[in-house]
DNA sequence: TATTGTTATACTCTATAACTATA
DNA sequence: TATAGTTATAGAGTATAACAATA
């Protein structure tokens, strides 16, 4: 199961991500959204519910690492859809490959027990709105560190 | 069960609860904390991983809104010790009263699996070090919001 | 010499206001 | 007139460096 809870270990290992791909927090959220699809800045902003200047300059680090680009909208001449470079794509499975393992106080849990909570947080979630599908809990084949 | 969950719905209530405080959060976690028993500030620091500097400026705030006090430490004349006055024990009651809320979300689950998440979640956080008493999760009476 | 805490300062994160271009 | 996005700027949040007092 992904690192759900952002507390203890897996939100040091949030900031250990963001220094390994070179990118901030939000720019990393950004880039995980942008991962499934070009979408415009505007529906980032609804995404994140940020100041659309804000969203500009979390967009500006992307371009600027090389892992997102800025493209004209196909009908829109005001708009502008972000798009994942394949150093972006890159970087995402890096990202995922290590927010996948969970932290290592799951050990304290059976398997089944982390199919449960798995499960219920599933549910959870999918009853909260605007949560981007990307950052919903989902299984992985990856154990416990530590 | 409180709201253990910072996403969604808990997320925007911490702020709510600021706000109806008049605290940031950095402030209320800190008074959360110091509400166990007075702490020198050197306990603040260890408990929240951060600067020493940074500590100051939040029992300022602390002090300024008149919900704590620094004391001279009984014995080190070096340190300070920060105790929660009659205020702030009044304003942690409501926190506390907010955030144990549940997040209209959990309606989704019974409460027998309100129950078996809880006890997981507890397990969960007890196996993480640092995690401050007050902001593990334990059962409450209430019941979700919405 | 090491530790507790403060001050001054700077850097990061996020928003507001004013603006351009397009719908 | 309203919407998409940018620029310039200001405000929170958090850290670093230098320091005073005490251990």
């Amino acid at each position: 199961m992904q690192a759900l809870l952002l507390t203890g270990e897996a939100h040091n290992r949030l900031h250990e991500v963001c220094q390994r791909v070179d990118l901030t927090p939000a720019a990393v959220k950004a880039l995980l959204v942008l991962s499934g699809g070009p979408r415009p800045m505007r529906d980032l902003v609804s995404t994140f519910r940020c100041d659309p200047s804000y969203m500009t300059s979390i967009v500006d680090v992307l371009e600027r690492r090389g892992v997102a680009l800025r493209e004209p909208h196909p009908t829109d001449r005001r708009a502008k859809t972000v798009t994942v470079t394949d150093e972006g794509q890159e970087v995402v499975r890096r990202v995922q490959e290590i927010m996948s393992v969970p932290p290592s106080s799951f050990g304290v849990l059976t398997d089944a027990e982390q199919r449960i909570l798995l499960e219920l947080l599933t549910r959870l979630t999918d009853a909260e709105p605007g949560i981007p599908a990307v950052m919903r809990p989902r299984p992985s084949a990856a154990s416990p560190t530590g």
